[in-house]
Order: C-alpha cells, then structure tokens, then sequence
DNA sequence: CTGGGCATGTAACTCGTTACATGATTAG
DNA sequence: CTAATCATGTAACGAGTTACATGCCCAG
C-alpha cells in the first residue's frame, strides 16, 4: 500500500534529526532551534504532537519514560524510508513574514522616531545573529559538507539584512549607516 | 473601553492597504502578493476570513455585492485609528520556513544528482525575481520613500541568494557558479 | 528540607492551507 | 451559444501558537 507520504515538512524535518541517535521532544525542539532553527521555524508543542503522529504511523518508537515524564523516541526502519522518500520530493518554496517590512511598507503611518527606534533594536539582534554566523563559518573553515553548506546561507543572509540596515536613509542613533566605527573592521565574506 | 488591539498581523495589514481605497477581498490578496507579497505571505482565504472580522469588529465597512458576489470593503474611522495603534508597535522577529535549505541540511540522504536538481529549478525562481528587484531598483532611482527601502531590502535578500547558489561547489548543470557567461553583466548594487 | 525555577509535556485556540462551489466572461 | 476559463468566495481541515499543568532539581 503506497501510502502517498502522509509526513508534513514539521514531522519529516523530525525524522531527520532523530537519524543521530534517539531523542525526546525538548531535545529536538533544542537542536532544530540551534541548528536551522532561523530558517526552520518550530514550536515545542508542534514536536510533541508531531512526534505523537509519528508513532502512530509507525515511524517512530517511543522508549522508556524517564524522569519528567520524558519521553525519548527512536527511528526505526520504516521511519527511515519514510524520510528518505520525503527528502527526495521537490522543496516548497521559501515561506518568510518579516513584520519589521511591514511597519517599513507603512512607515508613513507612524512617528519616525519610533520606527527608528524598531529598527535599530531590530539591528541590534542581526548584529549578533551576524557575529553567530561568521565564528560558525570560522569553525568549518573551507569544509564543504552539507551543515556548512547550510550555515553559510545563514551568512550571507545575514550580511545582507545588514547591508539593508546601513543602506537606510540615516535612521538616527549609534547603530546608523555611517557609523564608520565598524567599517573594514571586517571586510565581506569573499565568496 | 481600551480592547487590547485583537487584531492579529494579517488583519491589520489588510487595514493598511486599506488605506489607498475599498477593495474586495481579491483585490487586496492581489495587491499584497504584488508588493510585500515576498515577505509577508498570506492566503486568499485569510485575506477574507479577516475581512469578515473586520468587519464584526467595526473596522471596515462592506459596500454592495457587485457581480459575482464581489463585496468591497472601505476602511473607516476606527480602522483608521486601529491600524495607527497597531502599526505603532515593536514587530515581531522575522519567520523564515526554507524548505530548500533542509534539503540541503539533510543532503547525505538524497542522490547527489537530484539535490543539484533541485537546486537548479529554485535558482532559476530566484533568478527571475532578482531581476525583478533589479527592475523595481531601476524604476524607484535614488527615491527613499517607504515603498522603495521595502523594496530593496528584497533585491539585497535576493541578491544574497544568488550568491549563495554561486558558492555551492560546482552543483552540476548549466546554471552553475562558473557560468562566466552572466558574470560582469551588472556588479553588484552599491550601496 | 523547602520553595522557586526550569525541564517536560498537554490542551485549547487561532491562524494558514487545500479543496471545493458558483457565477461571470470570453474565445471559438 | 456553448465550453472553457477565470474571478470570487466559502468551508473543512491541518498546522502553529499561547497558555497552562506538573513534577524534578538545586540553592539556600
């Protein structure tokens, strides 16, 4: 019976991760977050109820519960051909909802200090998710495997959101366009 | 009575565009998908499932059923006073689901040849929408209104992507990163 | 040996998507 | 003047979020 792969992307992603080893909910909802959490979004809750489907399917065994209640499940065979049928299927495209573009579309409808002050904390966050990315491509140096690969999307990402922050008409404050202070102290990530 | 602001992020940029004018819900779907459409997704569906509740909520008010039941809504007063309200408050962290990066992620467990696949038909979108933004760039000149720094922000975001695609090692095909044929054709917007 | 915080999970709700219905409009 | 197509909307379902419950663990 060639159950047409009933696996959403949330639950398939989770068969992925559950390849290195047997997991509980917290502990992968932790990985995905730090690994391609930023452009995987997941909530706790979908990876308990995601995991509860994937026993029942059949994908998954549930272990001995443990302390808290915490459940660890594993893969077993069938979940590995189900992931490896799902990995091979044509990707959706990318799905984004950035509110601070949003509030920057409507920027007429409200004080510019205040949009000022929303950019400059939003900047603030790139900065350090920036400064994440570029000790993470330190670490992998020149590897080419596929988590490098990967991070250095997040990179370049990154450098591009920034690039958009310091393109923008002097929106007031420390953190502005010209704020020479940073310039050069690290030049763009040659490709 | 001061009601928390119920409204949810699609609601109210449905009030902002709004602002320009009635419109039926296939009307506002489409102007969205044409401007911010790219980064912030959202469904025909929604588009009227808030309408309605705009509309309970006093927001907007419908005018007469057109053909087909075409229903236009025009924003009112206490739209316009909502929106204000709602605009004026920080904007959450951007969500970002990239189905093509966990591919990618997970790309030990797919054949070499249909991971390049994949990678070729997404780099072929994101060709055409970087030309796009390119497009837009052109038309917008050196304007700083609201609309074009929203704008660049998706030529930088698409830029970065294709400059992610060029750095993958040698992903087969005829679109791959030593295709000097493109090089030079336009270098990279300065900003 | 206790109380505050954190690890772990569940339940209820809201939002987003898919599938479908229906009535204009237009090509032939 | 009919069939195909497209504009417009609704309904049902599935995914994502928020709020909450519970019990372990460690600082004092």
């Amino acid at each position: 019976m060639p159950q047409k792969s009933l696996l959403n992307p949330t639950a398939a992603s989770l068969l992925g991760f559950l390849h290195h080893g047997e997991r509980t909910g917290w502990e992968l909802a932790e990985v995905v977050e730090q690994s391609i959490g930023q452009f995987w979004n997941l909530t706790r809750s979908q990876v308990y109820r995601e995991l509860r489907t994937l026993e029942e399917l059949g994908y998954v065994d549930a272990g001995q519960e443990g302390a808290r209640a915490r459940r660890p499940y594993a893969i077993n065979e069938s979940g590995r051909r189900a992931f490896s049928e799902w990995i091979s299927r044509e990707p959706a495209p990318e799905l984004i909802r950035f509110p601070l573009l949003l509030t920057m579309f409507f920027g007429d409808s409200l004080p510019r200090e205040r949009l000022d002050r929303f950019l400059r904390a939003h900047r603030v966050r790139h900065e350090s998710r920036l400064e994440e990315y570029r000790n993470l491509a330190d670490g992998f140096g020149a590897s080419q495997d596929f988590v490098a690969l990967t991070a250095r999307f997040g990179l370049f990402y990154e450098e591009a959101v920034m690039r958009w922050f310091d393109s923008l008409p002097s929106f007031a404050g420390d953190a502005g366009p010209r704020a020479d202070k940073q310039k050069k102290k690290r030049s763009a990530t040659k490709t």
